[in-house]
DNA sequence: AACGAAGTCAACCGCTAATTT
DNA sequence: GAAATTAGCGGTTGACTTCGT
């Protein structure tokens, strides 16, 4: 079984038979494709680096904004992450957080961190309640009421990266979020 | 020019979830 | 419903490149 680094002709290889059979069946793929690979590497050539439509290298500005924003709200997910970045992949998004994005903020939260005031709102939030398919039901005529200050993080400026952003984000895709696997 | 440190990124690994048998 | 197989995810590794001395 081969492993490491691929050649061109294992990629032309397994571009030609994706092309002609699709990509499914990984296993199935690899064998057929006359390739000495395991499903998982040739699924993961594909996805990251053969299939159409890919962006390779130079994050603009914009883009790194939204990673920002989007690490911001979901964390670690980076296929969530990656799939509001059209042609981006994971793995390249992680790759990015980890060896630009990451030390950027850390640099920007030791200098914060000794600049800004604790923001802490008066009252807590009453956010109406949302059906969510499977758990319609189970809670009837409620509201959920939580305090702020045990969810976000108030003792740094949000500024770009705030609730208003959030708000429109969730609005807008409300939907496909409460589908969304994992 | 030489060498070690630090940075980058493609690929692998281990695990869980989803699907098929 | 259980077991086997497949797909997908995030963390980690290691080869290669770039940078600093």
């Amino acid at each position: 079984m081969n492993k490491g680094a691929w050649t061109a002709e294992e990629d032309q290889k397994l571009s030609q038979y994706i092309e002609i059979h699709g990509a499914k069946r990984w296993k199935t793929v690899a064998f057929k494709a006359g390739l000495n690979r395991c499903g998982k590497s040739c699924r993961l050539r594909w996805l990251n680096y053969l299939r159409p439509n890919i962006k390779r290298g130079n994050i603009s500005d914009a883009e790194e904004d939204l990673i920002l924003r989007l690490h911001k709200l979901l964390g670690n997910r980076w296929s969530l992450i990656a799939g509001r970045l059209p042609g981006r992949t994971d793995n390249e998004i992680k790759n990015y957080w980890n060896s630009h994005l990451s030390k950027k903020i850390s640099k920007e939260n030791k200098l914060e961190t000794s600049t800004k005031q604790k923001i802490v709102p008066k009252e807590p939030c009453v956010i109406p309640r949302v059906d969510v398919e499977g758990v319609k039901g189970s809670i009837e005529n409620s509201e959920v009421n939580f305090d702020v200050n045990g969810l976000f993080d108030f003792t740094t400026d949000l500024g770009s990266y705030g609730l208003e952003w959030m708000n429109k984000f969730l609005e807008l895709d409300e939907d496909s979020w409460l589908t969304e696997k994992r």
